[in-house]
DNA sequence: CCCTAAACTAAGCAGTTGCTTAGATATATT
DNA sequence: AATATATCTAAGCAACTGCTTAGTTTAGGG
């Protein structure tokens, strides 16, 4: 249930109208994805929820089903919120500089506050089960094989790169990120400095 | 709390004696650090610990004080757990791939049923907040740091590595690991030996 | 065989979880 | 102004959380 839909109020429209939204959905959620992404999901209760996001229970229930929906939408926030960095990428010209650049953009994306939150993908992979919910670890699957693509584009950018070395450094940039994305949240930003040079040290 | 002690028992050693303990401690901690492996923290709960341990909830309290004191106890089995190829890395005298092979034994010490279950200290870095629990985070730093250390070591068994390069490295490769612990969960095998072979190809 | 004390069982505690519902409120059309 | 209806508030639901406690069982020394 992706935001409730407009249409059964437009149909009605000739009838009595009924009272409007006090809330922006968008608005809501986005208070909402900044919640999972510093507590977690299981740690996120909904009336930390309706605290967050200035709303009743009631009007989190109508608008998005369930906690669960709530968080679905959140992710789909988040990637909103991440195009600017990972569009930044894909219109990048300058091979494995440009890769190393959104190592930097990312941390300075998941920084709040002077505290690194990591990415809320890959927080949330580390957090449910597979089988729990494999559908959404299906889309988290898909959003990282995306940014993966970038890399490969970029790496791919190099006239003289192997194809078949590309595709596993694509497989090892991933992991660095992944690594960051953890290391972030306890590491001093030098030592994540130095990390970033090593990586790219030689590829 | 770590184990309830002995000494009480010893010291009314001439009074009446009382029931035995009908489990063994370390073997029901072995059986909760399995499910906190598995499970996490939070979505771990004291009924759940119940069965896994295969005692009541008045053994637990006995011997361990508290959830979170079972929990430290299960941090505690995990080091001694892994220390096995700690100190085969320790042990090792043939320098990075020493520690490329420390790679590969985590991966099969990680693994369970074909399931990777990363590493318990990154997966509970990335669970609780650094605030909530900073006795906890410190612990769990000394031991990163230690194999960091191990890390560096091995670096340093190249008489021509320069040892300032050989700190960042081992900054580095623990970011490696991490991301290990968390691809892990998710990658292919044929994909993470690509990871851990570029990972080794340049330092 | 009785007594003491630790270890056991199982019921129960208050607080929290995700979610629902009854009833009050607001709003655009008639 | 009257009506219809979506949105609001706030109370309440059963199930679960970590933890405790009352009462029973088991063991060994006297």
């Amino acid at each position: 249930m992706p935001f409730q839909s407009n249409c059964l109020v437009l149909l009605r429209s000739l009838e009595a109208m009924a009272r409007k939204k006090q809330y922006n959905e968008q608005e809501v959620i986005d208070k909402a994805m900044a919640l999972f992404w510093r507590n977690g999901y299981e740690a996120t209760s909904v009336r930390m929820l309706e605290k967050e996001m200035g709303i009743n229970q009631f009007s989190i229930y109508a608008s998005f089903g369930s906690k669960h929906g709530v968080f679905l939408e959140s992710i789909n926030t988040y990637k909103k919120r991440i195009k600017c960095i990972t569009d930044k990428l894909q219109a990048s010209q300058n091979g494995k500089e440009g890769i190393k650049q959104y190592f930097y953009d990312f941390l300075k994306f998941a920084r709040e506050n002077n505290v690194n939150k990591g990415c809320l993908v890959t927080n949330t992979v580390n957090e449910i089960k597979k089988e729990s919910d494999p559908v959404l670890m299906e889309e988290l699957s898909k959003f990282a094989d995306g940014i993966k693509q970038l890399f490969l584009n970029n790496l791919l950018q190099d006239p003289n790169k192997n194809p078949q070395l590309a595709k596993k450094q694509a497989n090892y940039l991933m992991n660095c990120i992944l690594g960051i994305s953890v290391a972030s949240k306890v590491f001093k930003q030098s030592e994540l400095d130095d990390i970033i040079e090593i990586t790219f040290m030689n590829i």
